[in-house]
DNA sequence: ACACTACATTAGAATCATTATAAATTATAA
DNA sequence: TTATAATTTATAATGATTCTAATGTAGTGT
């Protein structure tokens, strides 16, 4: 259980206030053991049975964004209706398991290396992401 | 310039009635020397550039979900507002262009043999997709 | 050719995640 | 404490996609 003076200091070393409202979401989202992926209907969804204050909707899409615009939260890119973010902020990969709409972690022992060998004159690399769909084995 | 006919038999072949909007809307796709990537918009201001005939968005968005379930186009992940189709329906993976907001073809000369070393019981893999952002080097 | 039926097309309405707006509230610095 | 700039909020707007139900069309059998 972290203290509530490491998210005041997170927030405000890069620049944020530390609301209330942001508080309540770095608590629930990094007082974890566990990576967490989420879409903003989940975090909706834990904030309102694990907090009693409930914060609105515009906010947590405005807090979301702010984390990850400083880097606290990666987005993630599947084709879905909603997007979802990852608390795991370092380089790393995914299964989406389709059955269950779950996104599991592949760390860097679960992939080998991956090597890109086309190179544009002019462009660098920004990022590099590995989806891997998986289904029920029929 | 391909004959329609090609087109209407592509379509009979796969159990879909050749109606004068899939061919039309095959011939825009499909009778093309490169690769195209694209979203419903784009298509659909397409067809009202080239083709005088109007087709209304529900049919386009109806057949191009017929298409990409008889495995005529990939659907690809990309975070983005809108929903990406490729003509090019081989195993291969992209890059895009944040710059351009375009997406380039990664062929299987350009990308090093991906191995996925976790296996999850139960589970099998449907699909593969890697995305290389790029961005202009600086 | 005719009629039948299942499949397709269509315009427009509904849905739903996300973003914008503008008024009320709050954190911080002076 | 007060000023001000950032933040929160309810609500409206947006926009891609899906749904609906009426109309049209292709393929089959007669």
């Amino acid at each position: 259980m972290k203290n509530n003076h490491v998210f005041i200091e997170k927030l405000r070393s890069s620049g944020l206030r530390p609301t209330k409202q942001r508080i309540e979401i770095c608590k629930l989202l990094f007082d974890r053991k566990d990576t967490f992926h989420f879409s903003i209907s989940d975090l909706e969804n834990n904030l309102e049975n694990l907090s009693n204050k409930k914060i609105s909707l515009a906010t947590i899409y405005n807090t979301i964004h702010a984390f990850r615009e400083k880097g606290y939260l990666k987005e993630i890119s599947i084709n879905s209706d909603k997007t979802y973010f990852d608390t795991n902020t370092s380089d790393h990969h995914h299964f989406f398991d389709e059955s269950k709409k779950k996104l599991i972690d592949l760390n860097d022992n679960d992939l080998g290396k991956i090597k890109i060998k086309k190179i544009l004159p002019g462009k660098k690399i920004k990022s590099v992401e590995v989806l891997v769909r998986i289904t029920n084995d029929k």
